[in-house]
DNA sequence: TTGATATATTCCTGATATGGAATATACTCC
DNA sequence: GGAGTATATTCCATATCAGGAATATATCAA
């Protein structure tokens, strides 16, 4: 990816299931070693070094060493840019009022009646 | 990823940027043809189709035939998973309280219910 | 120092994604 | 039917990633 190697896009960091896997463990506990990892994990532990340098490079984890281990702890606030993402378009199946409102704010305007609207948030199945 | 052809994962999906700028140019509308996010978009008709497909696949957008042309909506619900997963953190980088809280609301609901969807944090290591 | 432990890094390979170009399909209009 | 438009699909080339294996680095212990 056209990445900088410093700098990881968060939404791919989160992309991998595993990575996931990763942050849900942290989010228990302070500060994990690696080992407490690759045996949650069932993941060879370079696999889990790996992973862990993508979070750590996305921002998601924080490194703290500890002898000769490394401590990872999370460091939730890198999901923000997530969070405040997926937040705009929360409204738009959030419930029946805050769809209507949220449609309201861009059919005012227009200021138009007559217009067929068919975008509920139900899953229409897409068949070939 | 070894993906089924049919369902994708959502969290790769909004993982590409361009696929996330469609996302958002949808949001505002109701029914939108290839061709104009092509041109929102400053992409190749092809990739844009490609993209699209992912976003279908993904069940992100549904799909609909106007003629010759093909209308598609956002179906916001399909990110719902998520914005689920992230709530899960969201208490983290909100503030210290509201953390303490959050870890034994955790626990309780991992005591009550087994149920767990691939993109919720997994076994938590009750030991802490 | 020697050996063992903890973690990171490199190299390799197979799988997959992306954009480009060309082509195929489907529909509309004449 | 034939031309033109709208969209999808295929093939190609490049890039990247995930995991495996081996190795490198750092630290601890004796």
């Amino acid at each position: 990816m056209s990445h900088d190697a410093l700098t990881l896009d968060v939404f791919e960091a989160i992309a991998e299931p595993r990575r996931r896997e990763i942050i849900g463990l942290l989010a228990g506990r302070q500060a994990t070693p690696v080992n407490d990892l690759v045996d949650s994990l069932r993941l060879p532990q370079p696999a889990v070094s790996k992973h862990l340098g993508v979070l750590r490079r996305a921002g998601l984890v924080t490194v703290q060493k500890d002898g000769q281990r490394r401590l990872y702890a999370l460091n939730a606030a890198g999901l923000k840019p997530v969070h405040d993402w997926i937040r705009t378009y929360e409204r738009y199946w959030s419930g029946q009022l805050d769809r209507i409102k949220a449609r309201a704010e861009r059919v005012a305007a227009q200021k138009r009646a007559g217009e067929s609207d068919e975008s509920a948030p139900h899953k229409t199945d897409p068949a070939e």
